[in-house]
DNA sequence: TCAAGAAATGAACCCTGGCTCACTTAGTGA
DNA sequence: TCACTAAGTGAGCCAGGGTTCATTTCTTGA
């Protein structure tokens, strides 16, 4: 005797919901978030503003889903990587071009995850993920510095020197932005991994002299 | 017959102008982007909002030039230490200490600066600035690269990598915030100029086998 | 002292963009 | 078909904060 939620609206539903996060998504990968707005999120889904408000309970939630999606994925692959078997540095190199590759295929969108400036909201999702992500190089490292392969010194600095350098070249706003053909693109991955192994790996024995 | 720009005026507005600069400055300083309101700076300053436009054109000009005031000293400090003498590896490691002892010292303002959600506008003076810094480090790669003493590989890439690592290790979302000693603070940047210095030297030869 | 014009003031303006809510539309079971 | 209820709508509300401008307060030279 009334609306009911049968099993076809159901998945109506959850239809409409994967739309709006596909629709925020897409938005985020095309023009950061200074085009991420609620207005626009619906027009893309094809529906009215207040609709979304029936799927997401604000902005910074829709937007913190969508950027828990992406990096989650993101984070699961570097881990299965640094879960992996093969040398401490094998792993890292395989983790960082892994990470890489992938960076470069969604170049808008992982800025945007990971440097671009952004409501605050979002903002406190982002340095979560970000964290998860130093984890796992934090965990390598420690295997890595346990096995004598690498460096020895504190694992959560050189995980973020790691992190730092990989992003800034990669992603970051200088790096170089139209990625011409493949040969490039895997040019530039293999000298970004070469960086980052270097890194945690010991250095050879030679005299700098007096630093600073 | 009237109000004439005397030397006395003229100081007087210059004197002004830089409390403005200087309360700005400072309020970036102590609360980031968050808190760099025009109405909180003319408070700052001792005057009324709309006297700070009488200096400067918009929100966007004035912090724009706090940022370049502060950048370009960084930058100058930087290039000082690539233009000196030394072997490259002892320059890097000069620049790269110089520049994270002095990103300590204030490191509310160099997150700001380099890292922190901004309004657009002042974005670009930031990635201008940020371009300039590592244009130096790009110097100074080549220099290392000529002289046989870094590896080969595109020196804007390598110059990235030091660029991030150094931003992500000590100002970065994840650095580790409050320096209790300034015993950490050396060997934090003791650490980060370890890692950057292995960025860019020659790695040592040692198999790591298939990667990825 | 006084006229003239620059400097200072700050309340009001206005634009942006997230969010709401009174109303309309549509799906459901009897 | 019809009563009932959920889903959808979008114009308008509202807050934050940059900017303006009519008015007031100096400062100066005569």
């Amino acid at each position: 005797m009334a609306y009911r939620r049968t099993p076809a609206v159901v998945s109506r539903l959850e239809d409409k919901r994967a739309r709006i996060l596909a629709a925020a998504r897409s938005l985020v990968a095309e023009g950061g978030w200074r085009r991420a707005h609620i207005a626009t999120v619906a027009e893309t889904a094809g529906m009215a503003t207040g609709t979304v408000y029936r799927y997401f309970p604000s902005k910074a939630e829709l937007f913190a889903e969508v950027l828990t999606n992406v990096s989650r994925r993101e984070r699961d692959v570097v881990a299965a990587i640094v879960d992996g078997d093969g040398s401490p540095a094998a792993r890292l190199a395989g983790a960082v071009s892994a990470f890489a590759k992938r960076a470069l295929r969604g170049r808008r969108l992982a800025y945007a995850l990971i440097a671009e400036p952004c409501d605050p909201e979002i903002d406190r999702a982002r340095l979560f993920w970000r964290a998860a992500l130093g984890e796992e190089f934090v965990r390598l490292v420690r295997i890595g510095q346990d096995q004598g392969a690498f460096r020895r010194g504190d694992p959560r600095l050189a995980a973020s020197c790691v992190v730092g350098a990989l992003m800034e070249a990669l992603v970051g706003p200088h790096a170089p932005d139209p990625i011409e053909d493949d040969a490039t693109a895997e040019r530039l991955v293999a000298e970004v991994t070469e960086a980052c192994l270097a890194i945690v790996t010991r250095l050879p024995a030679r005299g700098i002299g007096r630093i600073a």
